[in-house]
RNA sequence: GGCCCGUUCGUCUAUCGGUUAGGACAUCAGGUUUUCAACCUGAGAAGAGGGGUUCGACUCCCCUACGGGCUGCCA
């Protein structure tokens, strides 16, 4: 195959960006980036009623967390309805669609009557079907149905779920222009992705079967007919289908709750996509070898602990100012309040410390406390907290560099001892463990920047505080 | 109900007829750390069930069970 890779991601704009379409954002994205093709983005806002503005903002701002960027403007379906409708009446030129004027009642009756004479199934056959235009009962309303197969079968050659046959006969004419004007979602898709230039289309295997009768309108305009990829859905943790009694749907409910947006890619990624043992990677590396015949065919569940573990890996390779920006984001997402110059500098210094051990930002803001809460403090509140994690937090920075020589016991005891009396504090359990782990060794000059984290009290501006 | 898709450790998966069925998360046991983590080492853990095809099946075919999807003048 030659020529350019176009792909789309085409969500509705009734509520968020869901986790699942997400990760339908991500496979398109990963397959064309790494292919320097186009990825596109379309808003199917057909259904007047359940699309909003808000929704449409909201899977914007889903696809920038996750740092899926796309060509161009974002299309909206429902601007191009003149276009979809001009299609449908080309049909109708071709003789490959026609006028049913058939009602709501009438087409349940239909079915009824093959439901009560046995049939396994009932497809709506239109009498309109094959009638003769001067029988048309002008001025009725009617819609215009695709005249489809009804013999032989429909095969979709899927490239995640390979070659998928349908019998014409369990199919119905389908509407392609509703008795109003408007235009149905299945010929709006066709139409859009032809007129884009979408040369793979890679969504939810929820389409798979539609996909049948959308290839039917390729057919029927004689267009060329994309490359199909249908992905299988997400499931909860309990194997059901991901719904919202499983907890978080919207990726920015993962926004908010601090996974770093690399974490989410790599995590997601890897759900339902194996290339060998390819666990941790960016997702540089990920283009480079992604493709479509490393999905996998059965629905995934989704585990937190792995997504947890794979932020975790994410935040320690992540580039320290990277990381300051993106935890400013959730900081700022999350209504808190921005940080001070003094905080920030702070958590530069420390991010290189913090971000080896913690897997979401909320891990880094409590072993942050110790700088990022103002002095004196508040006894009462937060004294005790920030005292545990000064201790923790000096253990777990200092103690892996207590190998070498620079800083001696009684220096950093001094210090220590200082910073405990500022607050108004015994030096308590913060001495102990601190004691016992300096005996007999000093520090090296990393541990230095770190006390330098530590606060502005005299026993630090000594040693050489830069934190006014 | 009909049609379509799926089914390897608890979870995500590798395997593309011949492997001691591999890796990762989780779990358990050690180590490091006088905290919690993180990190390191090790262990236990799988081909849904039943029939075929084959010298040989996790790999191919059929049936059953289970899960999911579609079955709209919704998307």
């Amino acid at each position: 195959m030659s020529g350019q890779v176009v792909t789309r991601f085409a969500p509705s704009p009734t509520g968020y960006l869901h986790i699942g379409g997400g990760r339908t954002a991500l496979f398109n994205w990963l397959y064309t980036r790494g292919r320097g093709g186009k990825f596109l983005l379309r808003i199917e806002d057909t259904d007047r009623e359940r699309s909003t503005p808000e929704a449409t903002a909201a899977i914007l701002r889903g696809l920038a967390w996750l740092g899926l960027d796309w060509d161009g403007e974002a299309v909206s379906q429902f601007a191009r309805r003149d276009r979809h409708a001009e299609v449908a009446r080309e049909m109708l030129a071709r003789g490959t669609s026609y006028k049913c004027f058939s009602t709501p009642g009438e087409i349940a009756a239909f079915k009824a009557a093959r439901e009560a004479e046995g049939a396994s199934y009932a497809v709506f056959q239109s009498p309109w079907r094959d009638a003769d235009p001067a029988s048309h009962p002008p001025g009725k309303p009617y819609a215009i149905r695709m005249r489809a197969p009804r013999e032989g079968e429909t095969v979709i050659d899927d490239r995640v779920q390979g070659r998928v046959t349908i019998r014409n006969n369990t199919l119905d004419d389908m509407v392609v222009l509703r008795s109003d004007g408007t235009p149905v979602y299945m010929l709006a898709v066709v139409v859009d992705d032809h007129d884009m230039g979408v040369t793979h289309v890679i969504r939810g295997d929820d389409h798979l079967v539609n996909a049948a009768r959308q290839q039917m309108v390729y057919d029927a305009m004689g267009w060329a007919v994309p490359v199909w990829a249908h992905i299988p859905l997400i499931h909860g943790p309990d194997g059901k289908k991901l719904s919202k009694r499983h907890g978080a749907l919207g990726v920015e409910d993962y926004q908010a709750m601090g996974y770093p947006a690399a974490g989410m890619r790599n995590y997601l990624t890897r759900l339902g996509w194996a290339q060998g043992d390819m666990e941790v990677f960016s997702s540089r590396e990920a283009m480079a070898v992604f493709d479509l015949a490393g999905i996998g065919r059965s629905p995934a569940r989704l585990d937190f602990k792995k997504l947890e573990h794979v932020c975790g890996q994410q935040m320690a390779r992540a580039d320290d100012a990277a990381l300051l920006q993106e935890l400013e984001a959730f900081l700022a997402a999350t209504g808190a309040t921005a940080l001070s110059d003094r905080q920030r500098d702070g958590m530069l210094r420390a991010l290189p410390f913090l971000k080896q051990s913690a897997k979401i930002f909320p891990e880094i803001i409590e072993k942050s406390r110790f700088f990022l809460e103002s002095r004196p403090l508040d006894r009462d509140n937060s004294a005790e907290k920030v005292l545990d994690s000064v201790s923790r937090s000096i253990l777990s920075f200092l103690t892996p560099r207590l190998q070498t020589v620079h800083w001696t016991k009684p220096d950093l005891e001094s210090m220590l001892t200082g910073f405990a009396a500022d607050q108004g504090l015994g030096f308590g359990k913060l001495a102990q463990p601190l004691r016992a782990a300096l005996a007999g060794r000093t520090v090296s000059p990393s541990v230095y920047d770190m006390m330098l984290v530590l606060g502005r009290d005299e026993t630090i501006a000594r040693l050489g505080d830069v934190a006014s």
